[in-house]
DNA sequence: AGCACGCCGACT
DNA sequence: GTCGGCGTGCTC
């Protein structure tokens, strides 16, 4: 019997389901529907079946369309985001949809175009990459790195990966088969299926095996872990054993999250080619429509055994899931800061739970969050105490007293005798400062005036080179001005100092120097960023200036000298994560300096040199700091020891968003048996690309009344008649303020 | 969110 | 006289 009604979620920002007639053609739950609503056509899911409709029922409309030969979104995958769309009080149906590829939220039936993968083929190999004129830099890049695959496992480059070394990559495949060099297989896409390795696994050290051990000795049921080592120290040979073992039964999946960085391509190839028994996908950003949505169907279909994705792919389908692997857990891009604000690692750690899994989180500097859970027991905690790879040494980390030296354009003496001690030997420096642009601000000597932003509350910053102002939170530019609006006085100052203004000065102090600068606006250009490291590696730069997009990953073998210019401001932020956030990212640059056989050195200019960070820091010593924090959260009652949900509301004008707030305060003091609410606050960005910001803190010691409260405000604000006018969202768990 | 309908100011 | 501003209301 099929039931007359059905139930669809859409994507629309309406927290319920809509009833239309069955049409011919029965559905199953889970299914890709296309349905009339108002005046158009949208995609839905089904959600279910009924006999009878609350609706009246002469206004049901009939499902146009069935997508009946697409597979269905199951059960699992819909409980949790069900679940998510509960707890991030976000409407299922926009968190369902919007858990799909966009290919899948588009009323077509969707098609995937055909994938190749491509290799150089004999006459390619024997050609050499002399045989291709220096001018084609592109084609020779492209070659190179063909060249690399070869003796690997020949299973070639997919269009993403040498989509990644050139946007005009096409051109130059293209002129490469024109002269036969290349062969070009169809496959279906990322499955690579590539012989055995032959190389031989390493041998774990005691730390790793034991915890692949321990992992596996909970090899089926839900068991989280907290995978502790510093860079270096074998994390990801130990999520390769595990897989390894996980996925020996047959239709084993594993799924592999990491942060949204530009990395995820060198940890595909070394899982590649490490595990090449396993077919495995990716899933990132930097994937075209196609290519993800062929991607997304192999995972979905269980012949994707491994799938590496940053964190939307959280909600991948997986049939066969076994074992979930959290990367750099603490990175801050888990966090979806719009739309449902979920947080992929904690998302991970549901969906673990509901299948029944182990979860590994890994990270040199966990989470407090994290750090906590490992401490009272309810995650097991793995610490890799040695460096694996045997020769490289910790670095040495030292803090320089800014107060006690005369500083030259923001740079201490000690700090340029490094420099010019690694210019002289032939090793490479690298200054990190966490700010973009030539100087911060535009000074009025006379009368104090600061050029400000006119859409936000910030300041403008100044780009010297191309005689611009330049707000870094909403974009707005405008020439620099001569003379200030304020007195008329030409006495204008650019203060403070950026990656630009470094770099300036550096070429003045160190002529013979070759600098790279790597910030947002250098590395604009579609393969700016992987040219420039391919420069480092080459040895064609003596000193690196940038921001820090130069913190994470990359391995520079002739790096031995870290500078870090200027942090004190993250030591006294109001942010009660800052401290925790700038020790994760100073490790993280300790960890660039000296790989290999040199030894590294870090030096740190700071006011500061006494503050217990720092201290930690020398040591290296996560744990004892961790401590720290941990003993200062619970004194001033945050979390981990307290539940967060932030109500962020914007408009036009702030008595909009004052108004809605106020509302809400109220609304929460009345009903939030248990829950803390402060008192509206305007954040530190007041004004943000034009709209006036507001937001409201509530806190419980547990998670149960602060959801309670949230679901009725919720509904609430959804009922109010500033519902209309002015933008909210309900941010649990914030990271940000 | 879209996309209607609906009632008041400056244009061919 | 219309074109178009965005206020408010609805979508099975």
């Amino acid at each position: 019997m099929t039931a007359p009604f059905v139930q669809v979620a859409l994507d629309v920002p309406l927290d319920r389901q809509f009833d239309y007639c069955a049409g011919e053609i029965p559905t199953q739950v889970g299914q890709r529907v296309v349905v009339p609503f108002g005046r158009r056509q949208q995609v839905g899911i089904v959600l279910g079946h009924s006999a009878d409709s609350a609706f009246d029922p002469a206004r049901l409309k009939t499902i146009t369309q069935v997508l009946q030969h697409e597979p269905l979104l199951d059960a699992d995958t819909l409980a949790l985001l069900k679940f998510c769309a509960d707890y991030y009080h976000y409407p299922y149906g926009q968190a369902l949809l919007s858990a799909l590829p966009t290919r899948l939220r588009q009323t077509q039936a969707a098609v995937s175009r055909k994938q190749y993968l491509y290799a150089l083929n004999e006459l390619g190999l024997a050609a050499g990459l002399d045989a291709i004129p220096k001018r084609q830099a592109i084609q020779r890049r492209l070659y190179s790195a063909l060249l690399q695959q070869v003796g690997q496992h020949g299973s070639g480059m997919s269009e993403a990966a040498l989509a990644a070394l050139s946007p005009s990559w096409r051109k130059a495949v293209n002129a490469l088969q024109q002269m036969g060099w290349l062969t070009a297989h169809e496959v279906i896409a990322g499955l690579s299926l590539a012989s055995p390795s032959t190389l031989m696994p390493p041998i774990l050290n005691p730390d790793q095996a034991e915890a692949v051990t321990r992992i596996l000795a909970k090899a089926k049921e839900f068991a989280p872990f907290l995978l502790h080592g510093i860079t270096g120290s074998g994390k990801t040979e130990v999520y390769m054993r595990l897989i390894e073992q996980q996925l020996a039964d047959k239709p084993g999946q594993a799924l592999v999250l990491v942060p949204e960085i530009n990395l995820t391509p060198q940890l595909e190839a070394r899982f590649r080619s490490r595990l090449p028994q396993f077919p495995l996908v990716s899933l990132h950003s930097n994937l075209g429509e196609s290519e993800r949505l062929q991607n997304w169907r192999l995972a979905q279909s269980g012949q994707a055994r491994i799938v590496i994705g940053t964190r939307l792919s959280v909600f991948t389908p997986m049939p066969h899931l076994r074992l979930v692997i959290v990367d750099e857990e603490h990175d801050g891009s888990y966090k979806q800061q719009d739309g449902m604000r979920y947080h992929a690692r904690d998302v991970a750690l549901v969906r673990a739970q509901r299948a029944g899994v182990p979860i590994v989180l890994g990270s040199a500097t966990p989470a407090l969050e994290t750090w906590h859970n490992a401490q009272t027991g309810k995650y097991g905690l793995l610490s890799l105490g040695q460096r694996a790879v045997a020769a490289a040494a910790l670095p040495q980390i030292r803090c320089i007293d800014v107060t006690k030296q005369p500083l030259q354009d923001g740079l201490s003496p000690a700090l340029i005798e490094a420099m010019r001690t690694r210019l002289a030997r032939g090793e490479q420096s690298l200054l990190f400062i966490n700010r973009r642009g030539y100087a911060p601000v535009l000074l009025c000597g006379a009368c104090q005036w600061i050029a400000p932003c006119t859409r936000c509350s910030s300041r403008l910053v100044v780009h010297l080179r191309q005689g611009r102002l330049r707000c870094h939170h909403c974009g707005h530019e405008e020439k620099i001005v001569r003379q200030c609006p304020s007195c008329g006085n030409a006495d204008l100052h650019a203060t403070g100092h950026g990656t630009q203004r470094l770099e300036q000065t550096l070429a003045a102090l160190l002529p013979q120097a070759r600098i790279l600068r790597v910030d947002r606006d250098s590395t604009r250009r579609k393969d700016a960023l992987t040219d420039m490291i391919a420069a480092v590696h080459a040895d064609e730069v003596d000193i690196l200036v940038g921001t820090q997009m130069l913190a994470k990953g990359h391995d520079f073998p002739k790096l031995t000298l870290v500078g870090v210019i200027d942090t004190d401001s993250a030591l006294f932020s109001p942010d009660f994560r800052a401290a925790e956030r700038l020790f994760a990212q100073l490790m993280q640059v300790a960890g660039r300096a000296g790989r290999a056989d040199k030894p590294g050195e870090v030096l740190i200019q700071t006011a500061f040199p006494e503050h217990a960070l720092f201290n930690a820091l020398r040591s290296q010593d996560y744990a004892a700091y961790a401590q720290a924090l941990l003993q200062e959260r619970a004194i001033t009652q945050f979390p981990p020891y307290q539940y967060l949900a932030l109500l962020k509301a914007e408009a036009n004008e702030f008595a909009l968003v004052s108004g809605l707030l106020r509302y809400a305060a109220d609304w929460a003091h009345a009903h939030g048996t248990d829950v803390l609410s402060y008192e509206p606050v305007r954040p530190q960005m007041e004004r943000l690309k034009g709209m006036e910001r507001g937001q409201l803190l509530m806190q419980a010691d547990s998670r149960a009344p602060l959801q309670c409260l949230l679901r009725t405000l919720v509904a609430a604000l959804r009922e109010h008649p500033l519902n209309a006018k002015v933008r909210w969202a309900v941010d649990v768990d914030p990271l940000e303020f």
